[in-house]
DNA sequence: GTCTATAGGATGATAGAC
DNA sequence: GTCTATCATCCTATAGAC
């Protein structure tokens, strides 16, 4: 962090204004007031305010691939590999919170290889994920629910959490993991 | 749905490019030529481009909080609280999809008392979940964890269950509905 | 590395004819 | 109710001076 480019400056502040207001709402003349410059220095730095996006959300998007992959190439159980998912996500939260906003909510705004490339990864992502739950209702070690249910329940609340990590951010990290997994595999209900 | 006016109509068409593109990547004239006439002819029939977004955004609000209320004044258990609302989103899903991705994602582009009637409902909405969440843990039906994860937990699931129930249709209500509360009240892991 | 000036186009909205 | 014409403003991006 000592030696922060320009660039870098750029797309922090880019990925700051893009989670309050989104891509199409944040001009470049609002990311230059930000940083006390006029838009037209901007781009000295920087291509195009796409390379911002793209930028900002293939980073990030890379983690979860890479994360996922050595996921699958464990050889553990399938409750194991949730848990493990759920924990990436977490940390990927905490580490790279910037432009988990971007790729929730303005990947869609990526133009042409880059859109592609996401949504393959998106894609793929998924469908490791729906591996592994299959996996485990076949061996009996999920319940047998509709595997799609089931993955929506953990990956809509996991790729959310930035939404409100940052709100209640005195929670403490392993307290949350272990909620987290608990909710997840055990409910919440609780046996007396 | 026999007589719908022109001013319905617009909004229905609105809503499903606010769902595809976001509010701001939408321009009136793409919503005056997914209805075959010219963006000055809208002008007819609503007042500006806002209103629009309030009349879907504050139509569904006002949907959560009377379903939410109704909720809350049952005299039931927490966790019979909790299973009506995991239904009364689901309801809202089948019903009013149209408005869920503007309410979801465009919400910020409110302005003045609209922005604030909705952050209010927000607020409202879940400070009642969340009531009933502590209530649960306190009589000690629901697990002592951390009140805020299970609140997130659920709310983001219900709240993004309008991205994929549209694409895996076929899906029985029924069966949803059944499935998505087992998997939050017992969790995923099979008891044998 | 930042500035001013500006090109070239899109945007929300209005006026007034039909 | 729809049109054409248009306004005033905003946008991304470039050229060229300092």
């Amino acid at each position: 962090m000592k030696t922060q480019s320009r660039k870098e400056e750029i797309i922090k502040i880019a990925s700051y204004l893009f989670k309050e207001r989104g891509y199409n709402a944040v001009s470049m003349r609002d990311i230059a007031q930000a940083m006390g410059i006029k838009a037209a220095s901007l781009y000295n730095h920087i291509k195009s305010k796409q390379e911002i996006l793209s930028t900002l959300i293939l980073e990030v998007a890379h983690e979860f691939t890479n994360g996922m992959n050595t996921v699958v190439e464990e050889n553990t159980f399938p409750i194991q590999k949730i848990k493990k998912i759920i924990e990436l996500h977490i940390d990927i939260t905490v580490n790279h919170s910037e432009g988990l906003a971007a790729l929730n909510n303005d990947w869609m705004h990526l133009e042409n290889e880059d859109l592609k490339a996401f949504v393959k990864m998106r894609e793929d992502y998924e469908e490791n994920f729906r591996k592994i739950i299959r996996q485990g209702i076949k061996t009996g070690d999920i319940k047998p629910c509709h595997p799609e249910v089931i993955l929506f329940s953990i990956l809509s609340t996991l790729r959310t959490l930035y939404l409100w990590y940052q709100k209640r951010g005195k929670l403490d990290i392993n307290v949350l993991k272990k909620d987290m997994v608990s909710v997840f595999l055990d409910g919440i209900v609780n046996k007396h």
